[in-house]
DNA sequence: GGCTTGACTAATG
DNA sequence: TCATTAGCCAAGC
């Protein structure tokens, strides 16, 4: 059956995927750049999930329901940016304390690397 | 082809 | 809880 997520079809190369993985995550809901890196078959990329998503443009990846490992927004430099993630996890229904939101409890199980075989 | 940058993570104090 | 350090890896120049 066709493919659930095509990296190629979402965004050259790493980008690609990274859009496709946060493309997965429900309204309500959050991962953490170390997951989607995880999801994408590396832990280690988590950094460049965060890269990958500094250049993202596109509204139709959830970006802001990407977060860092503690809980809280980092947009590193980008105040505006973070203000509009809080704005549209609190829309959601994400409670967000301290500057932190509830990671524990809104955290998604982001399936293993989205399947491409070929 | 090599160096620099970067929305991270985990460990330590 | 916060600050600092080290490690990993992709994209840009």
């Amino acid at each position: 059956m066709e493919r659930p997520i095509k990296p190629r079809v979402c965004g050259p190369g790493f980008q690609g995927r990274v859009y496709a993985t946060v493309s997965l995550v429900p309204p309500g809901r959050l991962v953490t750049y170390g997951d989607v890196a995880a999801a994408l078959g590396d832990a280690a990329v988590a950094r460049q999930v965060g890269w990958a998503l500094a250049a993202l443009t596109d509204d139709g990846v959830p970006w802001h329901r990407v977060i860092n490992a503690q809980g809280r927004i980092s947009v590193r430099g980008d105040d505006a940016r973070a203000v509009v993630q809080a704005a549209r996890l609190e829309s959601e229904g994400v409670r967000f304390t301290n500057g932190r939101c509830d990671l524990r409890a809104h955290r998604f199980p982001l399936p293993s690397a989205p399947s491409d075989d070929e």
